[in-house]
DNA sequence: GGTGTATCTGAATGATGTTCAGATTATGGC
DNA sequence: GCCATAATCTGAACATCATTCAGATACACC
């Protein structure tokens, strides 16, 4: 009858009463919310509304908000991982320089991210959700990209193997570091590129 | 009359209608509730309810409640700051080594200070406060006594005055970026004194 | 001792996360 | 094709939240 269609109306544009992806609209929705607004600032009753669904529904996908904020951030590392492998791709070869242009550019790629989308960044760094209940560690592809190209520095004679063997710790922590710093305002956008020169000079100096 | 002993009554065990110095203990209160509860869900109500007042009597001292933050985050800056120089003091002396195990106790402190109280360096780093308000620029202080640690040690002949220009640069970002990662269970404690050692290798024997 | 001002209260508003009973639609067996 | 069952979604409700504002209270000064 005229039910339907009255109702209808109310689903925002939605013609069937059920959604048929409502996970992932949901999580887009989210996505876009906190690079908007900030981590703090979302809220599943905005979600709702943009994905054109009562706040209840999302309730039957996600068991709390910090759940749905855990399936963000999974969703921001792999994001992450896939622009670093873009940027890969980009720098083929297996010479010294291509080596060590491919290592500045998986730190320039992370900084890029950070510095485009720092909402996004804070979500994925700003303890807003248990790393505990991600079994499945999405974020190791980051650290599997970095580990292989610090392996092709070690072969390509770049750096020395007791070096090689603080490239995850130091690369990951003064780029992670570096970012969080300039996205906050707490040093200038310009000290990226000096922290890249130093970490290599340091790294290809090393013993 | 009676009327003040049954007011007094709601106020808390405050005897006083006025309170004293209200806006040191919200900021007290709002530490002690962020470092339990983490930053996103500190609450205004309890805060007020802690300090024993009503909750708008906190719009007298903060207009809103990211500036109750904002406070907060500088007094956490001065708390770290303090902690470095207590430790600092603790190795006094000119040669090399003195200077090497300050240099390594800054960093350590900064960490200690992160894994200790997750929540409070959330807040700091987080952004949950715009570091353009701090006019006082408060973080200063402790990228100044990394950089007369910094100076000592290219006195002393520990880094060559190449590597004193990256000193600070590397030094925050490593340590910074470290204990996010391992604060937010990316990377495992034991790593920290890893970094160090790294570092200190990579700054030593730099060009 | 009375006046003015700083400080604080109490009530109200609108938005939020979360729950739950029930309405609606899809699915699978006959 | 039809019915039962499960999956999906709604609507209303509740407690809590930040924030505002008119008014009550206490202090300081004259």
């Amino acid at each position: 009858m005229s039910s339907s269609k009255v109702l209808a109306s109310k689903w925002a544009g939605r013609e069937n009463y059920h959604h048929g992806d409502l996970r992932a609209a949901v999580t887009d929705s989210a996505i876009d919310l906190v690079r908007k607004n900030g981590p703090g600032h979302l809220s599943l009753r905005a979600v709702a509304l943009q994905v054109g669904v009562s706040p209840s529904a999302i309730y039957h996908y996600f068991p709390d908000k910090e759940s749905l904020i855990s399936a963000v951030a999974d969703q921001l590392f792999l994001n992450l991982a896939e622009m670093q492998r873009d940027a890969l791709s980009k720098i083929p070869g297996d010479s010294a320089q291509a080596a060590k242009l491919r290592y500045r550019e998986i730190g320039r790629t992370y900084f890029r991210w950070a510095m485009k989308e720092p909402n996004l960044f804070r979500l994925m760094f700003g303890g807003f959700c248990k790393v505990e209940k991600t079994g499945a560690h999405v974020e190791d592809e980051t650290f599997m990209i970095l580990s292989n190209c610090l392996d092709d520095l070690l072969e390509t004679g770049v750096i020395t193997r007791t070096m090689r063997r603080y490239g995850e710790i130091i690369s990951w922590s003064a780029v992670q570091g570096a970012s969080t710093l300039i996205v906050e305002g707490l040093l200038p956008e310009a000290v990226f590129e000096v922290l890249l020169d130093g970490v290599e000079l340091a790294m290809t100096a090393g013993d």
